[in-house]
DNA sequence: TGACAGATGCAACTCAGTTGCGTTAATATG
DNA sequence: CATATTAACGCAACTGAGTTGCATCTGTCA
């Protein structure tokens, strides 16, 4: 649950417009702790009377991740989800009814990102760690 | 590298067949060390002059995956990419020119998949870790 | 209130992946 | 070696996510 209007005012500070669609879906991933495919996304929105074209979604989505408000969440499963930035956190991946959920924990990754720039050259920028399994509700 | 050998006389140990479009893809996986695309696949195959129609590679891929033989990866460019099965082990992928390698480092997750458990009944079943970032090549 | 540029909608597209169905070919058996 | 069985194959047509070009609209500011 974050808060919609620091979003929207930070943007609007950089001297980007408030639209329609803008508040509606800032407003719509605040208000929702799991991340969103635009699919769900469009379709949310649709159920609540507010009716967008895919491909404003679609760019709008990109242009929230270009301006760090949204967050691309890789799941592979053909479809990108998304979500509002905040504090760095993993990902539940329920296999049998599909439900992602964040997770947080302390977790130290820092000395595998040296071992992999020292070893292989490799400079890590970010890193998604995922848990695939069954959730409370599939297991039982 | 892989011993493609050994996958096939299991396959067919198991009663299924060695067909062409089997012995290739299999083989193709065996001497490649990063997880490939089925469109990557099917226009390697093609450059060779073995020509297989994509839903035979499609199918063959989630057969492969089935019987415990390949791997899907999940790295969500919206493609799936394949490896055959080995020990577990992560990626590295390039952000800039897409570049898939194995990683391979003794990682202790365990006590984070109990925590999830204890604490949110998820049972994990299994996770993905993968990092991204800049070759050695793109970091130059 | 008018103008500018950012944002939008639409149509047509690309490309990964899927499905149904008739045909082919790998293997076993006589 | 001939033949039968059925796993595997190819084809065509499809679905669905995501993209692009372009004309139009609208949020903001002067």
């Amino acid at each position: 649950m974050h808060d919609s209007k620091d979003f929207l005012s930070e943007l609007q500070g950089r001297g980007f417009r408030l639209t329609r669609a803008r508040k509606a879906i800032v407003t719509f991933l605040a208000c929702i702790d799991a991340p969103q495919s635009i699919p769900e996304i469009l379709e949310a929105l649709r159920k609540k009377g507010l009716l967008f074209n895919k491909t404003t979604v679609y760019r709008e989505l990109a242009f929230l991740v270009k301006e760090g408000v949204a967050k691309e969440v890789r799941v592979s499963d053909e479809k990108r989800y998304y979500e509002l930035a905040g504090e760095h956190h993993h990902h539940t991946i329920c296999m049998r009814c599909g439900d992602i959920r964040d997770v947080l924990f302390r977790e130290n990754l820092l000395h595998v990102e040296r071992v992999l720039l020292e070893r292989d050259g490799f400079r890590v920028l970010e890193h998604s760690l995922e848990f695939f399994g069954l959730c409370s509700v599939c297991k039982s």
